[in-house]
DNA sequence: GTCATTTCTGGCAGTGACTGCCATCCTTGG
DNA sequence: CCAAGGATGGCAGTCACTGCCAGAAATGAC
């Protein structure tokens, strides 16, 4: 096949370029501010020209927040299995928890959490991120409404409190592992300790 | 006094403009959707100059979430009291009821309901409504630190959670208070009702 | 009423993020 | 070597937003 070898190799040059752009940009970002960086900057830094840039990120907040955040069915794709075997509060749990063990393992951790403390510290791309949690909370809380209980309408509130209080849950352990530099506390103990503080009593087994 | 008489008079003919803008503003938002209309098309439809728009506000978004939404400060000052009477929980809890009322009681109901349907609807708008939320969680963290518990960090890290759950709840509650349009449910009542779904067990009474 | 001060206003130019279009490469498979 | 397709750069344009400036209007002192 001719697209095989075609995008085989185009496809490995076109990562490490968007892989060294994203490097550059996250540079400049973390010596002068987020905002103080233009797209201008990023693309002369880099030897490309600004309307290239756009062809690799489509935004500049796409920069930080890249690919690193999981889509809506990733996240979706881990809770299913849980959600069969588990009650659905802590079929939540440890979706979250798998997840933070996605992110911890894939030795980009420490660039990953240069990106955390850079987004907790600019309100935009702290805004764009919770936009990108909203897109889990549409995705899982169908998946949840059948588990809740049988009332329907109140069904769906209970999910949607559900969902959103772990992802609250998840953003708190993230921020905190962020910020902690000396202490070497996983990700996913943050997770366990913070999602200890909460309990959502089960309805399943009847009222 | 000069400056006084001053203000008197100006303050209301500007907050007579500025409300006649975000009705106009408001009436193209739910007609064509917030993306769609530019600034231009809102100067235009209210007579006056694109420049002078944002002598009013200082965003496109900020029409829509504009002052409608308390300040820091102003949820700090109804939480402070309730903590001292109840614990950390409860307080909030019960925070949260008193801005439900402050909201449905100032006869803007019916436009705040619409405001939020429109902010649930955009993106952009929710990102920048979440924004918000984040100055109040580090408004209210400090306060609660210090009633959650003995330990520092861990304290601290409860504080968060709890704080970052109640607005999870609110949100919630606002999002299906915002959708219902048959049902003449409160929306203090949504929040009660949404609140009974989640458990925060108090460590305040010893270990 | 007159005058000086303050305030509001529109226009204009400029920045910065982003997009569409087009000409030009440069790689790749045949 | 050649044709096809992807990658690139440049350019013009949109949109949100800002600073600057000059003119109009309201205001307060006299």
């Amino acid at each position: 096949m001719r697209e095989n070898s075609t995008s085989c190799l185009r496809v490995r040059t076109r990562r490490a370029v968007k892989e060294a752009l994203a490097d550059t940009a996250l540079e400049l970002f973390e010596a002068s501010g987020f905002e103080q960086v233009t797209v201008a900057d990023i693309a002369k830094a880099a030897g490309i020209s600004q309307r290239s840039f756009f062809r690799y990120f489509g935004s500049k907040e796409d920069v930080v927040l890249g690919d690193r955040i999981p889509t809506a069915e990733e996240v979706l794709a881990v809770l299913t299995p849980h959600l069969a075997a588990h009650p659905a509060w802590e079929a939540l749990r440890l979706t979250v928890r798998s997840m933070t063990q996605l992110m911890e393992v894939e030795a980009e951790a420490e660039r990953w959490k240069q990106a955390v403390r850079l987004i907790c510290r600019t309100p935009g791309l702290r805004a764009r991120y919770l936009e990108r949690h909203l897109a889990w909370v549409d995705a899982l809380v169908p998946e949840l409404t059948s588990r809740t209980g049988p009332g329907g309408a109140r069904a769906e509130l209970k999910a949607q409190t559900m969902v959103n209080t772990a992802l609250s849950c998840f953003d708190v352990a993230l921020t905190r592992w962020s910020d902690e530099e000396g202490e070497q506390r996983t990700l996913a103990a943050l997770v366990e300790e913070v999602f200890g503080f909460v309990r959502i009593p089960s309805e399943e087994a009847g009222v």
